[in-house]
DNA sequence: TGCCAGGCCCTCTTTAGGGCCTT
């Protein structure tokens, strides 16, 4: 199926807590990459591998309508008086039609990609799109990099040796770059992130990576 | 009142428990 794709969406959401407690969106990042950009990677001088030149990037903050945690506004530096001083909407039509157009203006089919996605980004994307009696085409593609990454220790990847058991964006990205990432628990920060650590094993994780249709996931709550 | 998920993986496992991962 993934041999398709022509496009890969990469996706982060920061939201007002963990699934137990319902939580709402309040940042979104989308950043479009067309797959010959990730299997062409630029790399410096060091051989450090580059974020690719074209990039088509959505990024929005949200009115919740929702208090956010203490620990969710603690890492992510969002806070209900914040968002509500900028005078932010909520996650109304007008931000899912500009969700859809930024979809159908990549070269389909497109595929999203999220850590951990399976079981928090697209079930809360999802709940969200439902909530306004809308949703994606269900023949988007979807790829979870935390399975992809897992799958591929566990099948003896050499190049990887993670802190044992340990997948976490920061942790792989400190074990591929030798450093920490920059702007962690911003919606784009993370999702550049995840980025440069898909473009360092792309090759691998496309060919082990398991993807599900959009229709396949289940809403959050 | 107080607390709140759930899928995956590992191991001191499979009649289970605990940590990871996402905010």
């Amino acid at each position: 199926m993934g041999s398709l794709v022509k496009t890969y969406i990469f996706l982060d959401l920061e939201a007002t807590g963990l699934n137990g407690q319902h939580p709402k969106i309040m940042e979104l990042c989308l950043v479009a990459v067309h797959v010959s950009s990730l299997k062409n990677p630029k790399t410096s001088d060091s051989g450090e591998v580059q974020l690719p030149r074209v990039l088509d990037k959505l990024c929005l903050c949200v009115n919740p309508d929702k208090p956010i945690t203490q620990i969710a506004s603690e890492i992510t530096g969002l806070d209900n008086d914040l968002l509500s001083s900028c005078e932010k909407e909520k996650f109304d039509m007008c931000l899912i039609n500009t969700i859809i157009e930024f979809i159908n203006r990549q070269a389909q089919p497109v595929c999203l990609v999220a850590h951990n996605g399976f079981n928090y980004d697209f079930p809360l994307l999802k709940t969200e799109l439902l909530q306004q009696n809308n949703d994606l085409s269900s023949s988007i593609m979807c790829v979870d990099t935390l399975q992809a990454f897992r799958y591929l220790h566990k099948k003896g990847e050499q190049r990887m040796e993670y802190v044992k058991g340990q997948f976490s964006l920061p942790k792989i990205y400190h074990q591929l770059f030798g450093k920490e990432p920059n702007f962690s628990h911003y919606a784009e920060g993370d999702v550049l992130t995840l980025i440069l650590v898909f473009i360092c094993k792309v090759d691998s994780l496309l060919e082990v990576a398991n993807y599900k249709r959009w229709g396949e996931i289940t809403p959050m709550y």
